[in-house]
DNA sequence: CCCTGATTCGC
DNA sequence: GCGAATCAGG
C-alpha cells in the first residue's frame, strides 16, 4: 500500500527547498506538499540548514522562542549565502510565464497543484479555497480546499490565477480584511 | 484572530 | 530524523 506520503523523499525535499527559497511560507509549502503540517516543514527546513532565508538583522538573533531549558546549542551558523533579494518583490514564478494563453494557465494549474486535499462542498470550510475543480455536475466535483487568503475565497495560488493583476505576490491580509 | 518562523524535546 | 507543542512576534 502506498505510504501516507508523509515521508521526506528526495523529490519532496527538493520541492521544499525550491519553494522555501522562492519565499513561500511554511504553511503554503505544507499545503502544496500535502500530508504535512507547517511545523513539519519548518522542522525540516531547519534540519536541512536552510533557515533564515535572506533576512538579516531582524530580531537581534533569535530572542524569540525559549520556552524550555536552553541546555542545547544555540543552533547552527547557517552557512548558506544570503540571496541578493533586495526587498521582497521579484520572485513570483508567474513572472517567468505570464498568463499568455488560458491553456497554459490551466496546465499550470493542474500540474503545479498536487494539493492532495481537494474537498467536497461538505468539507469546505470558511477559510478554504473555493476554487472549483472538475465538472460541478459530476459527483467527482471538488474544491481546492487549500487555506484561502483571509477575506478571499481562494488560496494564494488560485487567487493569483483568478485575479489578473500579477502585481502582488504577497498575501495582503490587511487589504483583504478591509 | 489571522498569520509568520524558531525552538525544544519526546518519540 | 521527525514533528507537535510551544513560543514570540507581526
Amino acid at each position: 500500500m502506498m505510504d501516507a506520503g508523509a515521508t521526506w523523499t528526495d523529490e519532496r525535499v527538493e520541492l521544499l527547498k525550491k519553494l522555501w527559497t522562492d519565499g513561500l511560507s511554511a504553511s503554503q509549502i505544507a499545503a502544496e506538499l500535502g500530508n504535512v503540517t507547517r511545523n513539519a516543514v519548518i522542522g525540516k527546513v531547519h534540519r536541512l540548514g536552510l533557515s533564515g532565508r535572506a533576512k538579516d538583522a531582524k530580531p537581534a538573533a533569535s530572542a524569540a522562542a525559549r520556552p524550555r531549558k536552553a541546555t542545547r546549542a544555540p543552533s547552527a551558523p547557517a552557512p548558506i549565502a544570503p540571496q541578493p533579494h533586495t526587498g521582497n518583490v521579484v520572485i513570483a514564478p508567474i513572472a517567468m510565464q505570464p498568463a499568455v494563453a488560458e491553456t497554459e494557465a490551466f496546465v499550470d494549474e493542474d500540474v503545479a497543484i498536487p494539493m492532495s486535499e481537494r474537498v467536497t462542498i461538505m468539507d469546505l470550510r470558511e477559510s478554504m479555497c473555493r476554487w472549483p475543480m472538475g465538472d460541478p455536475t459530476k459527483p467527482e466535483f471538488r474544491f481546492c480546499g487549500a487555506r484561502s487568503i483571509t477575506g478571499l475565497p481562494y488560496c494564494t495560488h488560485h487567487a493569483r490565477v483568478a485575479y489578473q493583476p500579477v502585481a502582488d505576490r504577497k498575501r495582503e491580509r490587511k487589504l483583504a480584511r478591509a
